[in-house]
DNA sequence: TCAAAAGTGTTCAGTGTACACCCATGG
DNA sequence: CCATGGGTGTACACTGAACACTTTTGA
């Protein structure tokens, strides 16, 4: 076996995540497979000849987004033989991180957002891919930047709060919170405010950049 | 391009890490291919048609060492499609570490084991691999406990710091050190001491147990 | 008795946590 | 004037960091 050159076929596959109203959720489109009809699968493709993987990914996403320049990283390699029943797919899998106001920006009519809670059987192994990236967001939240991908340019501290205790499932008390924040010097005040709300109008807040980099949270 | 199916080679390279007295070292064997030979490579190679890229990892490694069930994690999947001369070949590389103890326990001639703070230019994009595994590595030291992956069965609470120091580049306190492992309640003593010493004999520990937990170090 | 590494506690600063009330606005 | 979420400070416990000397052994 070992001077047996093999032959894959090489796909990829994205779990979108954003958060839409406290709910994690990710972006799902109809399988078109004949196996899987009827099913919702995350984006992917095949990837072309020439072609790296990430870039195969975000020429899938074009399809379905306006814009595709947000945080995107590898997630991690599916490869199980029968994970296709049509034959031999190894598809590497990422994971693409949208903020809350862009995530209505999807153009094409199959594809739609889900909560991670209450997904149905997914096409392929794709309930596993999304459990890995939401593990992943997970754990690079908390020792990460990398919240910034998931709020809009300007935001309240209390947005930020909640991206985190939708995204952790967990609570924090605001005071601890907006400390926390403020001794990592992540953000910065704007000089607006949400206007409109019947109540006290929040500061908007911007990070100071938008570049990861390991910070020690929760 | 989107309709065209893609046949990759598919290929499983691994960084092998080790700490052989007190240096953080990888396996590596001369390249057979005939546009790197004479230079040096991780061990790798295809990926059977029905195979994972995990179980050939872990065939080629056979063929190099004589026990291969160590700690072995996925890493990254390489797939520039100009990273092998011959053609498109797509790598998915894997994180195995090896305690010391264990390895001087490589058969083959032509695999041995390399500072991988100074490596020669490696065949392939392997000293990319290799900068990956050892950010890998050193990254999950922090935050889990895998160091047990690095140390013999026993060990003293030396030997584990001066495992600590060398992969992750800093020096510790030992008082603040052995205070840090006894909260985190990760080993305990046997009656063995280490004997022959030309000073006090130290103790030797173990770890209550040999699998992975998200703990939290410095 | 000397050299070498093992083993052991305390103090202090800084951080994390718990907790409650007033403010600004729209309706 | 009421309802709603915004915004703020303090006290305490705990953790992390700095720091030095005695012990045990082999040579």
């Amino acid at each position: 076996m070992k001077d047996t050159k093999t032959f894959a076929v090489l796909a990829t596959d994205v779990a979108v995540l954003t958060i839409d109203n406290g709910v994690l959720k990710v972006l799902l489109t109809q399988a078109t497979s004949k196996n899987f009809k009827g099913m919702l699968t995350l984006p992917g493709g095949l990837v072309g000849h020439k072609e790296r993987t990430e870039e195969a990914a975000i020429r899938v996403l074009k399809e379905i987004m306006i814009k595709t320049d947000y945080y995107n990283e590898q997630l991690y390699t599916f490869d199980d033989p029968g994970r296709d029943p049509e034959g031999r797919v190894v598809t590497v899998a990422y994971l693409m991180l949208v903020p809350e106001d862009e995530a209505k920006r999807v153009t094409r009519k199959d594809a739609s957002w889900h909560a991670v809670k209450t997904l149905p059987k997914l096409a392929y192994d794709h309930n596993e891919v999304v459990k890995a990236a939401v593990k992943r967001l997970m754990g690079k939240l908390t020792y990460t930047n990398i919240v910034y991908s998931l709020m809009p340019l300007e935001f309240t501290l209390s947005d930020l709060q909640k991206t985190y205790e939708t995204a952790l499932e967990l609570t924090l008390d605001k005071r601890n919170f907006i400390k926390k924040i403020k001794s990592l010097n992540l953000v910065h005040k704007t000089t607006h405010k949400v206007e409109g709300s019947a109540h006290r109008p929040a500061t908007l807040y911007r990070f100071r950049e938008r570049k990861y980099k390991r910070v020690d949270l929760f």
